[in-house]
DNA sequence: GTCTATAATTTGATAGAC
DNA sequence: GTCTATCAAATTATAGAC
């Protein structure tokens, strides 16, 4: 179900994606874009003919890239557990220290009402598969806890915290929430 | 050192921090607010000439009014405390469950690098004084904690919360932040 | 796939009358 | 303080040639 693209769309989703988590959907222009990949924007809106064909192009590539890397979730043990919640970690620390910048979907989610609906709706796809494959990872190694809090907050807790990174300068904000999860999981889950 | 401002700058400042707060910096249009409050968009610039200056006028008494709800910081006990951290938590919990939308700040801290530099310094001094607040309230109470990164990490927490409520149409994020906040904090202040 | 050309609209912003 | 009038620039988007 996976969406091929050629280099140059790839080029305009690349472009695309970093302007919509620097400044948001606003922040994008066919213009912008064409100049930064070499064309015109008249090529640009032939690959995607509408702004919010690029949008959800650019979360729906954004969204299987990030389940990609997540991997299984699968977890025998709560030694296992803790390894597929580093990796949940893994993602957002890699963007935030990759970028400097906040992730795709927290820039995204925040504007939810304001996105175009076909946009939106993607979005929270994004949100319902990456919390799904949290609860899996979790349930299927602890099967005792409550998966679906724990997902809901560790999630919240890492978004919010590359937020406050992006916002003070301070990536401080990042590790501080890392460690406290970690300590916090480990305490959480037997 | 409070500016005071006219009814209809009021009026103008009320609709701007709506929009900013659904759609980020780019969704507020001086046309759209004149509009809004039924004036011209010169009239708009008479108020405020550039919007920066808007923009930083937004942040600032949205900075004022939280940090007056937000009231004195101090703590006697560490039942006080977890007073203070309430409120805290109420702030957030008001802008939520009052507009469905994020918080201003939660919204213009992720586009920071994108925001004129004189709004996005405003940004930054909100993210200060909240957490100083904070920081405050624990280390007055409570003097043998982590007061910095408990602070961090609440106002982490909370933010990523609504954010993950706001994409999701789903509120039961920040509700489990809540809990999960108010438990973690009565286990790590001692 | 990419281009030129262009349309229709919106944007931030200013000058000057009332 | 608000208005009319206007501007230059930028925006999304389309038609049609190559």
């Amino acid at each position: 179900m996976t969406k091929t693209y050629s280099p140059k769309a790839q080029e305009i989703l690349d472009a695309a994606e970093r302007h919509m988590r620097s400044g948001g959907f606003d922040a994008v222009s066919f213009r912008d874009l064409a100049t930064e990949v070499g064309v015109k924007s008249a090529s640009v809106h032939y690959h995607f003919p509408q702004k919010a064909d690029l949008g959800e192009a650019v979360v729906s590539r954004y969204t299987e890239k990030i389940l990609e890397s997540l991997g299984e979730p699968e977890a025998t043990s709560i030694y296992e557990v803790r390894q597929r919640l580093d990796r949940l970690i893994g993602i957002y620390r890699t963007a935030l220290y990759g970028d400097d910048k906040v992730c795709l979907c927290c820039m995204l989610g925040s504007e939810a009402s304001y996105l175009p609906e076909p946009v939106a709706a993607k979005v929270l796809s994004f949100f319902m598969q990456v919390k799904g494959w949290t609860e899996t990872a979790i349930s299927s190694g602890a099967p005792s806890v409550d998966a679906s809090a724990i997902a809901s907050f560790m999630i919240s807790s890492l978004q919010g915290a590359m937020t406050q990174a992006v916002a003070t300068s301070d990536k401080s904000h990042f590790e501080i929430a890392e460690q406290t999860l970690k300590l916090w999981v480990s305490n959480t889950l037997k």
